[in-house]
DNA sequence: CTATATTGGTTCGTTAATAGGACCATTCTA
DNA sequence: TAGAATGGTCCTATTAACGAACCAATATAG
């Protein structure tokens, strides 16, 4: 073993495969067309709407980026654009009833896979990890 | 704070910073076209020549996927395909000079976010770091 | 109060990444 | 030795991503 991967390596192993179970689970529930990038957009989406460009800056993708994938997303029913009625520029992007069946599918196994991450692990061991986690958002989350 | 993001999220986010990092020294190094996909299947490649399957099962993707970087990688000339001596079907893909340039930047690098992570934690949650993500390697790797 | 700058989004065009399917050559195996 | 498995490639299509140019609405300078 003595393997000595970096660290931000053994990371990138774990939630990859996190977030394809996510997914997975997703793709299960009936919604298909669902993509990783689509999901990761509608994560950043708040309960009364979020602009566009914030959704952009959340997942780190270019404004045309967010466009596109806000478009895929609303023609499959995902989301709808409604007019900002504090700023006629501005366009906030809405979960519709479809997305919000969607997400407690999603939360469900993320809690599953957290269980058995805690499970193979140890408490203190998953407490210790959290807490490391935590501390290194400090110097590697951009946003917030 | 009391954010509670799930715990794959949080190593996602350092993830990707990290990538993004190393991606920056590369790039600063004069290396400008190599990407990402392309990098993590240039991580694959032993120094005495990979088969492009192997390749392909390292980097998690697909062969079409595999063979379109090689391809790149190839013109760029960071690899070359040799033929595989103990097999006739079989090509070896081998990193060249240009490549053997580029690796000691990405390590110094990651070694330099290893070593910043270090400070930010301290030594012991580092370590308990590691020690957890090894772990979780187990259930998380479908490589090893 | 207008002229200009800024902001929020979209459109256009291009490139990278990815994979399904079909396919060929070589090697393995029953 | 015939048929299965393996290693790679080609063709094609979709998704993701972004620079550049652009329009509309708002904010700001003079």
């Amino acid at each position: 073993m003595a393997d000595e991967l970096p660290t931000s390596l053994m990371m990138f192993i774990a939630s990859r495969a996190a977030v394809s179970r996510v997914l997975g689970a997703i793709h299960a529930a009936g919604h298909d067309e669902v993509t990783i990038a689509q999901a990761r957009l509608l994560m950043g989406i708040d309960e009364d709407g979020t602009r566009l460009s914030v959704l952009a800056d959340r997942a780190q993708v270019a404004k045309q980026t967010a466009t596109a994938l806000v478009d895929k997303l609303e023609r499959a029913g995902y989301v709808e654009r409604v007019r900002d009625p504090g700023d006629g520029r501005a366009r906030l992007v809405r979960l519709t009833g479809h997305a919000h069946a969607l997400l407690p599918v999603a939360r469900a196994e993320e809690e599953r896979i957290e269980t058995e991450w805690a499970e193979h692990l140890g408490p203190e061991r998953m407490a210790g990890l959290r807490d490391a986690l935590e501390a290194l958002r400090e110097v590697t989350d951009p946003y917030r």
